[in-house]
DNA sequence: CACCAGGCAAGTA
DNA sequence: TACTTGCATGGT
């Protein structure tokens, strides 16, 4: 499946950010949200310089909200922002550089116990900013190997992870192009419609279903 | 007009 | 434990 996406769509050069702070904020931003309306949440606090940790540490709320509007959500997700700042200060004293220099266990608990980060939210950090080969699921990992026959409606995250970490070799530079290339194949596939001619692997590729 | 987008937490029974 | 709902803008 990774040779045929990858031979379709080419690199996808993830993550589309300058920094590892960006990689994080981006994280948030782009919860249940199209990633174009993140990048104009993104260019407002680069625009006015927003766009630290030392920036956003003093940045009210309320000021962080109209900012990330374009993302929605802006609210919850201005929240979600600064009490990822908040756990960042109290526990690794504002170092960026030393919490993402965490053992990869203790980074992916810590950012799961700041509220507003699930397991996507903080794979994606672990795996973007931090660097760690993790492999990032999503609802569109979980689409397509459902609709390939290789994962249960009912799969929970947990599952879809181990079955990556089980069937590939633990590479920093395949787990980052892999989901990146799912993502980009996931918009092909349609919500209903099982099968239709617009999903990619189904075109392309032999039938992986059956294998 | 309806539907969707690179989720997560909180509420209900 | 198993569903359901709120959060919200912008593109197709």
């Amino acid at each position: 499946m990774f040779s045929l996406l990858l031979d379709h769509f080419g690199p996808q050069d993830w993550w589309p950010a300058e920094t590892a702070f960006e990689v994080m904020v981006g994280a948030v931003l782009t919860q249940n949200t199209n990633w174009k309306n993140v990048e104009k949440a993104i260019l407002n606090l680069k625009d006015k310089g927003l766009l630290s940790f030392d920036a956003l540490c003093t940045l009210a709320v309320e000021d962080l909200a109209q900012e990330i509007r374009p993302a929605g959500y802006y609210n919850i997700k201005a929240k979600r922002l600064l009490n990822l700042i908040d756990f960042i200060s109290t526990r690794y004293d504002g170092d960026l550089t030393r919490f993402l220099g965490e053992e990869t266990r203790a980074l992916r608990e810590g950012l799961l116990s700041v509220k507003g980060v699930g397991p996507e939210t903080a794979d994606s950090i672990v795996l973007y900013a931090a660097r760690r080969p993790v492999f990032v699921i999503d609802t569109y990992t979980h689409r397509i190997l459902n609709r390939h026959g290789m994962a249960e409606d009912e799969a929970t995250y947990h599952d879809l992870q181990e079955l990556f970490a089980d069937h590939l070799p633990e590479d920093l530079a395949l787990f980052n192009e892999f989901h990146a290339l799912i993502v980009q194949a996931g918009k092909h596939y349609c919500r209903k419609n099982p099968l239709c001619d617009e999903c990619p692997l189904e075109k392309w590729g032999p039938d992986l279903s059956r294998t």
